[in-house]
DNA sequence: TGGTAAGTCGTCCTTTCGGACGATGCCTGC
DNA sequence: GCAGGCATCGTCCGAAAGGACGACTTACCA
């Protein structure tokens, strides 16, 4: 039997994923938590095989749900922990998986998936979405869509809605500087203007 | 007896309505649609009294909740469609009214509002989540800093990437009238570039 | 009924942006 | 040691964006 820990701020969430696992034999919903606090208490006081784990929970709280996995993580006897998420931006999935998540999945997901990758996480398996894998993988085989480091505090201030000439006396370097980082940053995101370029940056989860 | 229609192409979520549903005896839920087409499908067929609609349906449909609405509304016997999602821009607000939506609630919603709101809906009154209603408020009291309709599409086309001709040619009108449109934005947000005035309004939760 | 706001279109002009070159110095890894 | 990515700076030029006017129609509301 495996002993299953939610967590997640939506009550109807909460009630589906309720509703998909008492169909299942094998699986226990021992609790829910609505809070990255409550999800660790819960971790703590139940011993669950398992965490379905949210990443976002509403502004008002301070931890997030991969903080909630870090913690969780660091227990004595630590569940396995999948997360369970509308967002597959790049920066989740490794946020997630640098947290110590064995698993993630997109509330999107078939049920069928869902229940697979609670036992597979309960036999110790890495569970991740199909999708997720594949865009790992895309990741993995294009790995040059990434920008350096200025490029990105560039795009930031673009972002913001500076100008060239406001983010070069920023930054502390000439205007044709930036153009130039611009330039490349239009070539590696495959785009022509800056707003297209803080589109697609946002659509990627390079930019938050 | 109050019959619905719910359309959301999560799984987990359209399980977790049917499970809160069935604790209320005055309401039935008569069928399930995962795309904006099969809730359209599913209004003109079971001819509801109310259709819980999700404004989001994943970038693979064309349609998208608001204008499932719009056809909804424009059956013959046309049921109050009760939006139910995630996201409070006031352009997915605006958006939904305009669709013909009766009502605007957030999926982190507790289950009793939930209920309450589909009851109002079926008996023709308007259900507006608090958070939606006081936002709605806002926006009387404070018009200078709000955007017309319009000007709301034409921003979102922005931050969206495309050029001002491209936004005329989607718009069907001149390339003058976008950059007329985008003036007021300016004024109206106090920047002047259109990048600033995407970052401004997403800060202000203008958009999403 | 008259005023106001929104939406549409226009012209003229300036500024900004972006493309297309090139060039230098600095690291890092092979 | 040298190739290649990164950061820096430059010029020239065309295209896009934005500012500053004005004008017309519709719709709504006081």
């Amino acid at each position: 039997m495996i002993r299953l820990v939610i967590a997640d701020d939506h009550p109807i969430v909460r009630a589906g994923i309720i509703a998909l696992f008492a169909l299942e034999e094998d699986i226990v919903v021992v609790a829910e938590a609505s809070t990255p606090d409550e999800a660790v208490f819960a971790a703590e006081r139940e011993n669950p095989d398992v965490v379905l784990m949210d990443l976002q929970f509403g502004v008002h709280s301070a931890m997030s749900g991969a903080d909630a996995t870090r913690r969780i993580r660091a227990l004595d006897a630590a569940p396995y922990v999948l997360v369970l998420t509308n967002y597959d931006s790049d920066a989740d999935i490794l946020g997630a998986v640098e947290a110590g998540a064995s698993g993630y999945l997109l509330k999107d997901a078939p049920p069928h998936e869902l229940t697979a990758a609670v036992r597979a996480a309960a036999a110790g398996e890495s569970a991740l979405a199909p999708v997720i894998a594949s865009r790992l993988l895309d990741r993995m085989r294009a790995p040059q869509a990434s920008l350096s480091s200025r490029e990105l505090q560039v795009l930031e201030l673009v972002a913001a809605g500076r100008s060239n000439t406001e983010i070069a006396t920023a930054l502390f370097v000439s205007d044709t500087t930036i153009k130039s980082h611009l330039a490349h940053i239009f070539t590696k995101l495959g785009v022509a203007s800056r707003t297209a370029a803080v589109s697609t940056a946002r659509q990627r989860g390079i930019l938050r």
